[in-house]
DNA sequence: CTGGACCTTCCAGCGCAGGGGAAGGTCAAG
DNA sequence: CTTGACCTTCCCCTGCGCTGGAAGGTCCAG
């Protein structure tokens, strides 16, 4: 299966796989006579696997982790929970961020809406920030 | 006022200075015969401005059509509270998806504490995903 | 006169996940 | 035999908000 197919099947395009492998996410392919590219049916089901990850929001480099314990004969199983743990942890922090400063900006556009523009001096920015 | 004077007196750096100079944030600041720049005492509020806009998860982007809007001598109201609204729009958006995908990943999480380990088939790469 | 603190410009890079495009090789159909 | 689709490597670009460093000029105290 040559990397178009591939990429077609993945949907993803030929640039990210070649991406992939150059970042150690897919083990370099098997090449034709030609230097082109042969992937074996697994690369798709390793590229799946990437996307689910991704899905996950796990970045690039967390999924090559998993990929490599996994590579190493290992079952990545308490890796996988430990990423997906700190994973869940950024993630509340971030939104726990993202609420906090949601409350600042309405709080902003309450005052702006109350205010009259007249009433702006000329010496300040904006009143409203 | 020199840039180093300016940059600790607005909690900033000197870089960080030059670089909103450089992005129209802040208007070319007056030269000593040295070649320094020199500002006069406004130039702290624009820089307080503009970190006011930071912290309304403004881009320095958004926050330079603000400023020129005012420079222009026009009273910049309307345009701040569009800002405004379309900033909390994205924000709320934003942290949609983030509850969407801490579920998804407190899902796999709950599913990965509850499968045992042994029971993994070699030719998947990871049950949890 | 020397040292150190300050200033200038310019160039380069970060992290993330690729995308764009050049210059060239290869393969199958018509 | 040529056309067009595909493949290869290579290097640079994106957005965002800076940060680091090099090479040089300036100012003031001791």
């Amino acid at each position: 299966m040559r990397i178009g197919e591939l990429a077609r099947a993945a949907g993803t395009t030929t640039k990210t796989l070649r991406f992939y492998e150059d970042q150690g996410l897919l083990p370099p392919a098997e090449r034709t006579a030609a230097g082109y590219r042969d992937y074996t049916p697994d690369a798709l089901a390793r590229v799946d696997f990437i996307h689910r990850g991704q899905t996950a929001a796990l970045t690039l480099a967390q999924i090559r982790q998993i990929l490599d314990v996994r590579d190493g004969g290992q079952v990545p199983c308490e890796h996988v929970r430990d990423l997906l743990e700190t994973r869940l942890a950024n993630l509340d922090e971030q939104i726990q961020q993202l609420l906090v400063m949601r409350e600042t900006i309405a709080q902003l556009r309450d005052r702006a809406s109350q205010i009259e523009p007249d009433t702006c001096s000329a010496d300040q920015v904006c009143r409203y920030l």
